[in-house]
DNA sequence: GCGTTTGTTGACCAAACGGTCAAGTTCATC
DNA sequence: GATGAACTTGACCGTTTGGTCAACAAACGC
């Protein structure tokens, strides 16, 4: 992980054009179908200049999923067991809806790693990424024994926000394509849908 | 569309054959990923057979998405206007998972062809589809203005049924690898918790 | 300035790719 | 069981792919 040697600024600016170049060409092509000359094209570098800064094709790959795995978590992290239990969870919501918007390239390259199988990061699902799930899916289940939540499975949903927030990332093209020729607001419409759906999910009956 | 030629058994058997090995390799490594090899010696044909009866690796990948598309949207189309309106919706993402459960392989095909920019499909989500959501999204407004439902964005509430019922199919490998080692009752605790979900958001309060 | 490290690239390579073809084999029909 | 159509495939072709390398250019430390 550390890296000995001290990078130089031409290093640094290199392998971050080189990272964002890649994470357009992989996040709308996949692993297999993006190329090379793709990356170094978007770049503007020449290919061999490309692999002067990383060892391989994977090695770029790999460099731009562990960075997307670290910062992916975070909102979940953030959930504050103190809090309100709504609000927590729809402020969840929001952050993650809020990362689809800011970053819908990583959400896109995630995706595609998933559907096709997450050949590289299946260690990452059931170990890291599951224990949190894990640990927050049970902090869920308190607040509900303590009827602050109306009674849902934890797990699902967990799931459920991940699938609602990310499809306005993932599948962009499809909602943009039936949404037109409306203006740019949907991300604000859906993100106000998603409250409400969540809110009357969430919110406890007096009976 | 219409085949001139009268298709003979072997051509009938063989077609099928590559169509659905083609599901397999194109669902998991996308369209560019995908190589005619992988397809051949998963139909246990050899490559220049495979081009006997496709022309090309694009036209067996056109040919699947077609197919797929025409029964893509058969759950939406059996809305009922004259129905309750709730259990009309709750019967539809029960259709839409029932979707997931049974033809996953088919749901991911879609889910890269659209996260990759959807470069084949476009027009048929600004035309048939788009017409038949906004059609559908009209009635369900018709519902929420006669009070039937809960008010609620029609579109988006479509979009998050398309999220989360395919969530199950495309995301499966991060399902199964956060669920591990529960039982292969997944499935149907997502569904109860989804029904419950939409009934919640659906119902119209009486103030 | 000057030598050394760092950065850059055109030319190249072996493998894998989509696709072709000629030559063979199997099948249906009479 | 002969004949033509349908089917099958090993060998091959041109291109693209990930990756290498030697030779050159820029930047840095002194």
């Amino acid at each position: 992980m550390t890296e000995a040697r001290p990078q130089t600024r031409i290093q640094k600016k290199n392998r971050e054009t080189i990272l964002d170049a890649a994470l357009d060409v992989f996040s709308t092509e996949g692993f297999r179908g993006a190329t090379l000359d793709q990356i170094a094209g978007a770049a503007s570098l020449s290919k061999p200049n490309v692999l002067y800064y990383f060892s391989s094709k994977e090695a770029i790959y790999t460099e731009l999923l562990s960075k997307l795995l670290d910062t992916w978590l975070d909102p979940l992290r953030a959930l504050d067991a103190q809090g309100d239990p709504i609000d927590e969870l729809v402020a969840y919501m929001r952050r993650k809806f809020e990362m689809s918007r800011q970053f819908p390239r990583e959400s896109r390259l995630f995706a595609n790693e998933i559907v096709q199988g997450a050949p590289r990061i299946a260690d990452e699902i059931t170990g890291p990424l599951k224990s949190l799930v894990d640990t927050t899916a049970a902090l869920i289940q308190s607040w509900i024994d303590a009827g602050r939540l109306a009674p849902v499975d934890p797990h699902h949903l967990i799931f459920s926000i991940w699938a609602t927030t990310q499809h306005y990332a993932d599948f962009d093209v499809q909602v943009r394509g039936i949404l037109a020729p409306t203006g740019d607001s949907h991300l604000d419409e859906a993100e106000a849908f998603l409250v409400t759906l969540y809110t009357r999910t969430l919110t406890p009956t007096s009976d």
